[in-house]
DNA sequence: AAGGAGGGTTTTTTT
DNA sequence: AACCCTCCTT
């Protein structure tokens, strides 16, 4: 959307707020909970609430606004500039939980005795220290994987839960053995100077818990807080917002019991539902007209979602009223599907004209829309994948990106083993168990035992010789980037270079092709990387890994936002809350994929809650039209397996009744 | 130490 | 079907 087509809807918009939504922005001091159903305008009023205070004299940056994405967060401020052009003289703070508490890390984190340069492990990362950390538990024949451990510490993690304090929550083998590795892997990143995604937020909690000046500097900073999708808040978060507000209780939150989806990952709904008891004396504002989606669609949400219990009453009163009804399709199978669809798009985009932006494409899963890709590429059709990490998910960034780490921050023994021997320099396995050998039994850290290592003698000639040139050439990279900072992208290029990284690519891929869209992500990477620094204004590498680990992608998001404007959208369902498309396809309605299998198995009434409640976010998505697919035979692990339609579907509609081509075995 | 073959396993969702 | 891990050969 153009910045003048949108100044005017929201200048609409806001001239037409109902009284609902008036008191909303004009209850400027005290508790609020905005209590909002989808396309009600939820992020709009706390722009507007922002731009009221401005207007009353409230200094920007004394405004701390939270938001659940970064690009929500952008989004917001792009707005505030809309409406408030050259009389926003400061910038308001307006962040990630994520992004707030590495500032506040930056500055402190070594009172819990941390270094300040810590690095952030991302989910590979996070799982490399989890494996080690369970090779010295003996797991026995368990058959539990780093994976499983790292979600019970990771649950724990959100619910404030220090590895200390574990003892209580130990009901079984996995939650046993995962606070053993929790202890280890807490040691272990601490080692390397690390900190992974939830360290951010409970360390923050932490640092304002046991040093009553640090929380007393970050206190006066604000006037006003004010939360975004505020059922998502997990504890930790919760604990957060309660500390900074306490002396003023100047706190507005907007959110949606019904839109509830990160359960699994430690949102906790009862935060919304009790907000009147945490802060007494709060304002409950409701706000029940949706002006996105026509009565059809909000018709088969509001039935949907009724068939959840334990909820705020809601029920979205549709401000639009069409006569297209929401299509139930059913296809053959998931290629059938996607080529349908696909065609539908391709004649309706073509022929019709309607931009490709108009259209999303919404899944449960990411091994969805693969078929969707092929199908719109085969069609020419531009499309964007939406929110998969994909890009710096690449071996040859990871490889790149862990050369950098470690020119940081040596200490990163994750990084450190990851680079060692790639490209392959002759430093082997043999050789490398000797060197954490002696690092463990000295205390020490890898990078500080090569040295060492290097005259000690045990190891073939070779492997010494490897080692200390490896060693010169971190030792060489890392000083040349913290003298000149400006120059990483050049840094990275002369580093590619010298350790032949690109007939590395040569031998790993065989075809020209996949030889060429390979050196074609070094190439985007390194663009990405000089982007970055032109763009800070004080670039470092640190910064700048700060930047891909909270943001993902984002540097590459400037350039394609115009493209972006023009694709149809792929996304999961998780990653769609929050926007909305005139045209929505929502794919797999089955059982076993939406609900997922997961959930299914669980047996578990609030794990379908929850499922209920992500078709719904999907059914909310769209404006005008909606489809709703399924197939009736899937691949799964290669073998394919009919398909059950989703339970949904017959909530959703009365009269839905399929008729089901797969014979039933008994 | 490196590369390749064979076997076993897998996927929910993401800041 | 695709990926990762382990083991085997060179």
């Amino acid at each position: 959307m153009h910045f003048s087509d949108f100044d005017r809807r929201l200048m609409d918009r806001l001239a037409s707020l109902n009284p609902a939504q008036q008191s909303a922005v004009t209850t400027l001091s005290g508790p609020v909970l905005v209590l909002a159903g989808a396309g009600t305008g939820k992020t709009r009023v706390i722009t507007y609430r922002m731009v009221e205070l401005i207007k009353q004299g409230i200094a920007p940056d004394r405004i701390l606004s939270v938001t659940f994405t970064n690009k929500a967060a952008r989004e917001m401020l792009n707005r505030t500039k809309a409406l408030l052009g050259s009389r926003l003289k400061k910038k308001p703070l307006i962040s990630t939980f994520h992004s707030f508490c590495v500032r506040v890390l930056r500055q402190d984190i070594d009172s819990l005795g941390y270094p300040k340069a810590f690095t952030i492990y991302d989910r590979g990362e996070q799982e490399s220290v989890a494996r080690t950390a369970l090779r010295d538990i003996r797991v026995g024949d368990k058959g539990l994987r780093p994976g499983d451990l790292l979600s019970r510490i990771s649950q724990w993690k959100m619910h404030g839960i220090l590895p200390d304090f574990t003892a209580d929550y130990i009901e079984n083998d996995l939650d046993f053995i995962s606070a053993l590795a929790y202890r280890k892997y807490q040691q272990k990143l601490r080692a390397s100077g690390a900190v992974d995604f939830d360290d951010l937020l409970l360390l923050t909690g932490q640092l304002f818990e046991q040093f009553p000046d640090v929380l007393a500097r970050h206190q006066s900073r604000f006037d006003h807080v004010q939360i975004d999708e505020y059922q998502d808040t997990n504890g930790t978060q919760f604990h957060l917002i309660e500390a900074l507000v306490r002396k003023h209780q100047n706190l507005c939150v907007v959110g949606d019991d019904d839109q509830s989806i990160y359960g699994w990952r430690g949102a906790d709904v009862t935060h919304i539902l009790n907000f009147g008891v945490s802060f007494p004396g709060a304002k409950i504002v409701r706000l029940e007209d949706n002006y996105r989606c026509t009565d059809k669609i909000i018709d088969v949400a509001n039935r949907l979602v009724s068939f959840n219990k334990g909820r705020h009453e809601k029920v979205l009163i549709p401000h639009k009223i069409s006569d297209d009804e929401v299509r139930i399709e059913d296809f053959d199978d998931e290629v059938t599907e996607a080529e349908s669809i696909v065609r539908e798009i391709n004649y309706l985009h073509r022929t019709q004209e309607i931009p490709a932006s108009n259209f999303a494409i919404l899944f449960r899963t990411n091994e969805q829309p693969r078929l969707f890709e092929t199908e719109l590429r085969k069609a020419k059709l531009p499309y964007q994948l939406v929110g998969s990490q994909s890009f710096f998910d690449r071996k040859e960034i990871r490889d790149l990106l862990a050369y950098l780490k470690v020119f940081v921050h040596p200490t990163d023994e994750v990084s450190l083993l990851r680079i060692i021997n790639t490209p392959a320099r002759g430093i082997g396995n043999s050789t490398v168990e000797k060197l954490l050998a002696r690092a463990v039994s000295q205390g020490t850290s890898l990078w500080n035992i090569i040295p060492d290592a290097v005259r000690a003698g045990d190891l073939n000639a070779k492997a010494v010789a490897s080692l200390e040139s490896f060693h010169a050439l971190l030792k060489r990279y890392s000083y040349r980037l913290s003298h000149s900072p400006r120059q990483l992208a050049e840094c990275m290029r002369d580093l590619i270079g010298e350790i032949h990284y690109e007939s590395e690519i040569q031998k790993q891929y065989k075809s020209a092709d996949q030889q060429l869209a390979r050196s074609d992500i070094l190439d985007q990477f390194l663009d990405s990387m000089s982007e970055y620094a032109q763009r800070a204004e004080q670039p470092s590498p640190s910064d700048y890994l700060d930047d891909i680990a909270l943001n993902g992608r984002d540097d590459e998001s400037d350039k394609e936002d115009q493209l972006a404007e023009d694709a149809i959208k792929l996304m999961t369902l998780h990653s769609a809350k929050g926007l909305e498309f005139p045209r929505v396809y929502l794919v797999g309605l089955e059982e076993g994929l939406l609900p997922h299998q997961r959930s299914v198995d669980a047996d578990d009434e609030t794990a379908i809650a929850e499922e209920r409640r992500l078709a719904y976010v999907g059914v909310t998505r769209a404006e005008d039209h909606l489809t709703i697919s399924r197939a009736n035979s899937r691949m799964k692990w290669g073998r394919r397996r009919p398909s059950i339609p989703s339970r949904f579907l017959f909530e959703m509609r009365e009269d839905f009744c399929p008729e089901l081509e797969f014979e039933i075995e008994f």
